[in-house]
DNA sequence: TGGTATATGCCGACGGTCGGTATATGCTGC
DNA sequence: GCAGCATATACCGACCGTCGGCATATACCA
């Protein structure tokens, strides 16, 4: 799973949001590092729905503009369960090959 | 950065491995899940070498075999840790959500 | 002699993201 | 009044990285 899928799916774990509300979320969970385009945002939904890790909640007017409202299926929540199991394992693994690395040659500036 | 590229990084972060290694250690750090093609990993090291991230460190001929060594530059230790965390906060925020989520719906099989 | 493992590398295909554009409305500032 | 920006959905071509297959070559085992 790429990270843009992973930030959506995590946006709506939180709650049921409509796209650009995505948007915004993803943007603020990132610290402002990724900003999604709305190409990779619609493409992603149509795509997460026709997975069935998402589907759509409800569907507003406001302010004659629509709101279409998405949410996380069972499935879709079990997938971002997974894969955020992975991105710990690998961030562990990672992080332990480093830690590594500087105690055999960081002090020494070899 | 993609999963491959992180997985190739944090194969070199271990100590200096020749791309065949390189897919063998993969394989093993994800428990087999990942199992990177030739294609893949050959693309990926010579992007990464013209990026800088990693270096060619020495070249042997075992049993009439070429095998390059690749090695992890400082840029490359760093994009790494810079990932790493970025991983772990990501999966934090994540983590987080489904609690809650499990929290308020979980219990109640609503 | 054929199959598998080791080892590097090229190639076309494909999927997902990027960047731009279209459409439409409301708000703000000049 | 109107330009510019934010909101909101959606399509499109371009691009990049990965996939999957193939080529090459050697060693080992059945």
């Amino acid at each position: 799973m790429n990270e843009p899928t992973f930030l959506i799916l995590t946006a709506l774990a939180g709650e049921s949001r409509h796209g650009y509300a995505v948007i915004e979320d993803v943007e603020q969970m990132t610290g402002g590092r990724v900003r999604l385009r709305a190409g990779t945002l619609y493409a992603a939904l149509d795509r997460l729905r026709g997975e069935g890790l998402i589907e759509v909640d409800r569907e507003e007017v406001v302010q004659s503009r629509l709101r279409r409202y998405y949410r996380l299926t069972g499935a879709g929540e079990q997938s971002l369960q997974t894969e955020t199991d992975r991105l710990r394992a690998q961030a562990t693994i990672a992080e332990g090959r480093l830690r590594a690395r500087r105690t055999n040659f960081g002090g020494a500036t070899a």
